[in-house]
DNA sequence: TAAAAATACTCCATAGGTATTTTAT
DNA sequence: ATAAAATACCTATGGAGTATTTTTA
């Protein structure tokens, strides 16, 4: 049984002439006839009685016909969808961010996106960066805003922007009098860092003060799944300092009087923010399309990279 | 696109690897990887992601392979409907015959048929000859039985019983004491026919007197429309003598003290009944079963026909 | 390196065309 | 005699196979 024939039926069933129908098809009349015979020979019955110069249906052709025709509507309601699927920014796209990019992204990015894309809504998740690359593996993600460095396997990412770090500290701080503020020094005060998991955390540790460091119990753990607001209250309250990426740094301006934000001296330690999906994502368009409102935010103290190419991560 | 490619489509989302897909459809695993490829070309949208190791479904993919399996199934059902279908013995026969026939042959037959073809429902109609040709040939009759001589171009016919004619006349009727009665007798009497456009009054008109005795006011012409059964009433209540077909005549034992019958004569006068039926007509088998239903009918007086072969007639 | 999908190619079934015959009116 | 469908025959597309390469984890 093939399509074809189903379509040559109901053209038969309707015109009730072999040559005719043939004409409607597209075809000749000998092609539709030889297939009209095939269908009926393979379905072991006859679906159209010829007399001379009378085409009729059998009962069992006439309810054949009608069933080949909603076999028919079936078949074209795929090229209806495909129609549909086939504008790549149409259609939501799964958007992931870690806990230290997305709120500090995302007001900005879904208004954006949603002018300039407002077929593509975007859901959104947060989560830790493990988490992503398993939701992203899985496609229960098609991208994710990270940190780099990230490396998996069927993944690829793009740079987008670096972001410097910042230090927070209340606004009585003796620091707050020095503009920059060097690296070293953290390790003498009480730091306030996100729970483990949390790359950001393990980033600030590296950069500013050794692994070791970690291990030092004066340091203030904070309490798991807190994020970077808490520890701001925090800092805002006295109970220490803390470090933080620009974007999230800067931009609030709740309590700039009881906080104070100062810029690292000279290296200044920063991260390389990137977007991350399957190589086989079939939607690059939809990709480029947020790299570029990314591109477009207007996130404090960052780098734009927006020549940068896309690497197999992994 | 075509049935098979969707059949590999919905594989593949079940079992999300084109080796295994490809036994499932008993192909192999080329063919079905260009068969998907091609699809997914021609409807310019990727249905799968193939990441390495690891085959999805694409959102749009997942509407279209469900969409799919509704083709599919759709397209079963077209066998399905094509497997009842096969069995000619299944389905309503439509079954015409003319007034003279129909309510002497269709009490025993539908029971008997009934019996012996429990699937294939009668469905009956009672009409005039040139009435039956038309529906015949339109298709709305299936198999009409008639008196011959009938010729239709795409009919074919086929006798199954001689019927002779014989003499209805009241109980004290002077022929009463005869045993046979000469054709040429009846002029002389007043004669019950049926109304224009029954064979039967033509037959008895042509065999019995002439066709000129027709014009002859004398003769009594019955109301349009009347029966057998309404002529037999009149020749009850002294009116007249009538001519019947003698399974119209015996098998009715209603007033056997109001008529007698006699038969004819010799030369016998006489109808061939036949059976009628599209040449194209697909149920051959049904239509036999109906007429070794009939000839195992018991019909008075008739000589059955049951190695008659069919005609066409016209 | 191993597994899986894509590619290259070959072959054959068949859908389709043209020309002709058969059939029925 | 005419109109229509069936048949015969040919061609070419493409569906399916095997062998091989490419890709990626």
């Amino acid at each position: 049984m093939t399509l074809t024939e189903l379509r040559y039926i109901v053209a038969l069933a309707r015109e009730r002439h072999f040559g005719r129908a043939a004409e409607k098809c597209f075809v000749s009349q000998p092609t539709l006839s030889v297939a009209v015979k095939k269908l009926e020979d393979e379905l072991g019955v006859a679906l159209f009685e010829r007399g001379g110069s009378e085409v009729s249906v059998t009962p069992v052709g006439r309810r054949i016909v009608e069933q080949a025709q909603r076999v028919l509507e079936e078949a074209t309601t795929i090229k209806h969808m495909a129609e549909q699927g086939k504008d790549e920014l149409a259609g939501p796209l799964r958007f992931g961010a870690i806990y230290t990019i997305g709120p500090y992204l995302m007001p900005q990015l879904i208004p954006l996106l949603h002018k300039r894309s407002p077929r593509m809504p975007l859901l959104i998740q947060e989560n830790y960066t493990v988490r992503l690359a398993e939701l992203l593996k899985t496609g229960e993600l098609d991208v994710v805003a990270l940190s780099l460095p990230f490396a998996e396997p069927g993944i690829v990412t793009q740079a987008v922007y670096d972001e410097p770090f910042r230090v927070l500290m209340p606004a009585d701080h003796p620091w707050a009098r020095k503009s920059r503020i060097p690296a070293t020094d953290l390790c003498r005060e009480n730091l306030l860092l996100l729970s483990t998991g949390n790359c950001f955390r393990e980033q600030v540790l590296q950069t500013c003060a050794g692994v070791e460091r970690a291990t030092n119990d004066s340091m203030q753990q904070s309490l798991e799944g807190s994020s970077l607001e808490t520890i701001r209250q925090m800092v805002a309250s006295g109970v220490g300092i803390t470090v933080l990426p620009s974007a999230a740094a800067e931009g609030r301006t709740i309590d700039t009087r009881l906080t104070a934000v100062r810029p690292f001296a000279s290296p200044v330690p920063s991260r390389r923010v990137a977007l991350a999906w399957r190589r086989s994502f079939p939607r690059p368009r939809a990709i480029e399309v947020v790299r570029q409102a990314i591109l477009a935010c207007k996130l404090a103290g960052v780098t734009l990279l927006p020549n940068a190419t896309s690497l197999p991560a992994g």
